[in-house]
DNA sequence: CTGTTAGCGCATTCAC
DNA sequence: GTGAATGCGCTAACAG
């Protein structure tokens, strides 16, 4: 049987209520009482029971993190950072993963509650905002990444899609590339749409005309990219870079591109969005917009221990609920270079 | 306020206890107020409050992940197999990292526990056996995945070391390599023993001597791989073939290769540990020995379960307490090939 | 500052 | 088969 409260408070000689507060540091206790009693627990080896606790506080010290998938760099970066940092703060991380299904979701969304998560993030839909407010009103802190959800009331953190499709653009515009092809997401997606835009301001800033025939767009998948970049070179359309904003596609790019042999970045320069390890290794290292993953999930979880710390304040709750853009970054590698003028 | 069981016993017209059973699938209720019960539940939208169900039963139906980080291939993939398979069981995962760390791997245990995980699956130190141990006596299920721990009674889930580093280094025998060169993990890790002396046997069971100048063995780190792949070269053993046998150093080999225009397969024919997308996408596609990350899950989630079944069985859990290795697969890629021979 | 009292919501005796 | 009673271990009023 384990150490119970009541144990360390019948050895410290005081009543288990005093036992409870001189451990969760209240601050109406004497020093001598809590030094006391703590060496009572350390000597008996007591642990809380998290279920009694949260049973009676209503304060479960866990948090839900809801996901697609893992094998998304992005994704599994911010599952990693976001235990770290909630670990640090004294909450574990329930984590659960979609497949993408909104239904699922939900289904995920209400299990967490059951469990008595005191906060969500969650990288989702969109379409369960519903479901979501009405978590923050029962006072569950929620939190969007990435995804931001129509109608939520809930602080959204996203990457700065625009903003970093505009920099990659005009990084290859500035070498002096003027046919810059692009691969991106479907306009369907935020994302998707937003590096479109910030691809087309950035063609517009340098005074360049966008041209269709160098755009396609799709879904979030390899296969997709795959047929994408031969289609792009099939076209020959004069392109002299790249820029692959849909993150999924681009394992389908690279391979198409060394198995035509396109010499990078003589032939093509090349440009993605979202770093991973793949594109450090790759020969020659791919430049690319960081989306700060990171940092993206170390604000959020910010947000989220915000929310938790004044549960039942609609105020604070109103005064964080707006949306986040965390800066993207270009990293340029050895990928991008002037394109090659022939002849002379 | 959320919907508790007394409400929806009122509902339905029954006691408290009469509900719970019906919503439990005890075996003891009649059809009639089973369907009649669910009713209510459905209709009032009830959600059971696992807090107070776990503190009642002593089952929270959580289960506590326990692993160094995410980034590595095989463990986020063990990572959302995991989640996957619990969740279709009714069970949520509590994720950890512990970034290798051993003490902080016994605090997250020790913080699990708190939680009343059900049970634990650890890709672990090896040295916390004490705690799981500790554990298993006090009812809670743990099975060790990937890394085998020293002393403890909980059963173990591991890759098939030997077996793949054997078949894959026989595949590049049996191809005619005679001079095969070996990059893996240190001797004081199970896997870097286990798949050195499966390359030693194979090399043994195709008649080929093992020498030293071929074989490096160091650290998990991306840096190790590129020294070590530098140094290969330009010791100049007339290696045609090598096998990269540690994960984490795969990252430093594969940019060494190309920066030293290393063509493969024809100046060296390759085969990695562990498949990842890398992998797959790399110019040439390298052949790999997929470990069966998922497969592993899969049948430690099924050991996990089983021991959550019984747990107060210690006939079961000497039952199931042995070691399980997952098959290793050989994919052949690209990367390997004969070797070439130069003039005739 | 400390002790007493009263549950949180549920699962499980024990009666019937 | 069903209901009444009893805590699981803890925290949060409420007194003092």
């Amino acid at each position: 049987m384990s150490i119970t409260l009541r144990a360390v408070a019948q050895d410290a000689g005081v009543s288990i209520s005093t036992a409870s507060r001189a451990l969760n540091g209240s601050p109406l206790i004497s020093h001598e009482t809590r030094t006391l009693v703590e060496g009572s627990a350390q000597k008996l080896g007591y642990r809380p029971n998290r279920a009694a606790s949260a049973l009676r506080s209503k304060r479960s010290r866990l948090i839900g993190l809801v996901m697609n998938n893992l094998v998304n760099h992005s994704f599994h970066t911010i599952a990693e950072v976001t235990q770290r940092k909630a670990a640090s703060e004294g909450y574990q991380v329930i984590l659960s993963t979609t497949g993408g299904d909104p239904a699922a979701e939900q289904d995920l969304l209400r299990t967490l509650s059951d469990h008595g998560v005191d906060g969500t993030l969650i990288i989702g839909s969109g379409q369960n905002a519903a479901t979501t407010n009405g978590f923050l009103a029962d006072g569950m802190a929620v939190v969007n990444v990435i995804r931001s959800s129509r109608d939520s009331l809930a602080p959204t953190v996203l990457a700065a899609d625009r903003d970093g499709a505009f920099e990659a653009t005009r990084h290859l515009a500035g070498l002096g590339h003027r046919r810059i092809g692009y691969i991106g997401g479907e306009p369907t997606s935020d994302s998707g749409r937003e590096r479109h835009a910030g691809y087309s301001e950035a063609l517009e800033a340098e005074g360049l005309a966008y041209d269709p025939d160098l755009v396609i767009r799709g879904p979030f998948t390899q296969d997709f990219g795959a047929d994408a970049a031969r289609e792009l070179l099939a076209r020959r359309t004069g392109m002299t870079a790249l820029f692959a904003a849909n993150h999924e596609a681009v394992f389908g790019v690279l391979p198409v591109l060394a198995a035509e042999q396109v010499r990078i970045p003589d032939d093509l320069a090349l440009a993605c969005f979202e770093d991973m390890p793949l594109l450090q290794m790759w020969h020659p290292p791919v430049t690319v917009v960081d989306n700060g993953a990171s940092e993206i999930a170390e604000l959020a979880v910010d947000l989220l221990l915000n929310q938790i710390g004044a549960p039942t304040d609609p105020e604070n709750l109103r005064r964080l609920a707006r949306t986040y853009r965390v800066g993207a970054r270009l990293i340029e590698r050895a990928s991008t270079a002037p394109p090659v003028t022939r002849k002379s």
